[in-house]
DNA sequence: TGACTTATGTTGCATATTTAACAAACTTTT
DNA sequence: AAAAGTTTGTTAAATATGCAACATAAGTCA
């Protein structure tokens, strides 16, 4: 149980480990060496190796690796064994496209309310859940306990909105708009910024040509 | 005209920079030293000085450095100062979001084709384009001489398709279907992964938790 | 049961990234 | 026009990350 702090880049790693295993558990496979993942995945066996022992020892020696023990251990770290519940704010169409991915509810991610401030969206249904008027988004985060926000609404409203949001107990915000939030320490922020992802791709395209 | 190569950990750092200085430019703000910088973006100025050197001396000493000036050599670094073409390849609420996202059209890219496998939505419009079956896309591709593809279809689809892709000369793919692909070097990869976004988040929140 | 093989956990080295420090170059002020 | 004040570009140090090597512990097979 020593306490060391994970380096985030460690943690980065995970969710595809855990997509792979969860692949690996689907096909039957029962056990693999860092050195088979190693192939699979791509990266060194020496950082599979190391990666997972951050955590404590998940292998055996002369064995390697239980596909399916490694995938629960791994689930629990990354916090997936048990529910998280959300509310999406913005119902435009990269709020439902997130709502009605079900792999997410799959991982316990489970959806709760979508808020918008257009009238007309108001009764409008995504996947049995009805849009309400943004401003009762408060009183239904109180209510029911809402962990996580998911922020799919334009860069000039969410700072205002995660002010809301964090005044009345969100835990963490999953940020969609294009703009960094400021919030307190204790609030958890993971942002998606789609226009930087589409930034870097243009660079590489660029440096490519030029490499020619 | 040093060729070394760029670190992407400082390329993943140029569009952010690029959004605060598009902010600053917009307020007004002329000249901005690397210190003022610093304190606006929570980076050390350090940081900031040498990913700007990367690329040559665009500051002045005693001065700082001109903000629209410097904002152009960043746009002219990442290749948004030319268009650039793209399909849409899954016209679901995904990518509905992103063709009608109208800050990608500003920045230079200029979505120009939609593409799906359902019938049902052949013939509807995404913003003045009109959804064509997936099995024209070889052609389109072809013809339109269209560099990116977003692909935003399930992940079973997802490798086959980018085969296709490959096969008849795009440039690059923004995947956003939860499987990593398999493309020779000279295609660009820019992956968008969201549920490892979201166990990030889920992660950090049972550490924090944990922590208290 | 014992020799041999396999594959982890772990230590130490190598590389990459970040931060600090400072000389050189420019601006501003007097 | 010279002195004082800024702030960059750059070098050097510190930290973080990744990789290879190997001792150790288990599995496998005769």
């Amino acid at each position: 149980m020593a306490d060391k702090e994970i380096s985030q880049a460690v943690i980065s790693r995970l969710p595809r480990y855990f997509r792979y295993l969860g692949d690996l558990k689907e096909k039957g496979v029962e056990r693999i060496s860092s050195q088979e993942l190693s192939d699979i995945m791509k990266v060194t066996a020496s950082q599979i190796r190391q990666d997972f022992n951050n955590f404590g020892g998940f292998g055996q020696q002369g064995y390697g690796y239980n596909v399916s023990y490694l995938y629960d251990e791994i689930s629990k770290i990354l916090g997936i064994d048990r529910q998280h519940s959300l509310v999406i704010i913005g119902a435009g169409h990269l709020g439902k496209a997130i709502a009605g991915y079900t792999n997410f509810t799959r991982r316990g991610f489970v959806f709760k309310g979508a808020f918008d401030c257009n009238p007309e969206l108001f009764g409008t249904k995504i996947r049995d859940v009805e849009v309400k008027p943004i401003d009762e988004v408060e009183d239904f985060v109180r209510k029911n306990n809402i962990e996580i926000a998911v922020l799919t609404i334009p860069k000039d409203q969410a700072v205002p909105m995660a002010q809301r949001l964090v005044n009345c107990g969100i835990k963490a915000i999953w940020n969609f708009a294009h703009v960094d939030l400021d919030v307190p320490n204790n609030i958890q922020v993971e942002n998606v910024h789609l226009s930087d992802s589409l930034m870097k791709l243009s660079y590489n395209i660029s440096r490519y040509e030029n490499t020619l």
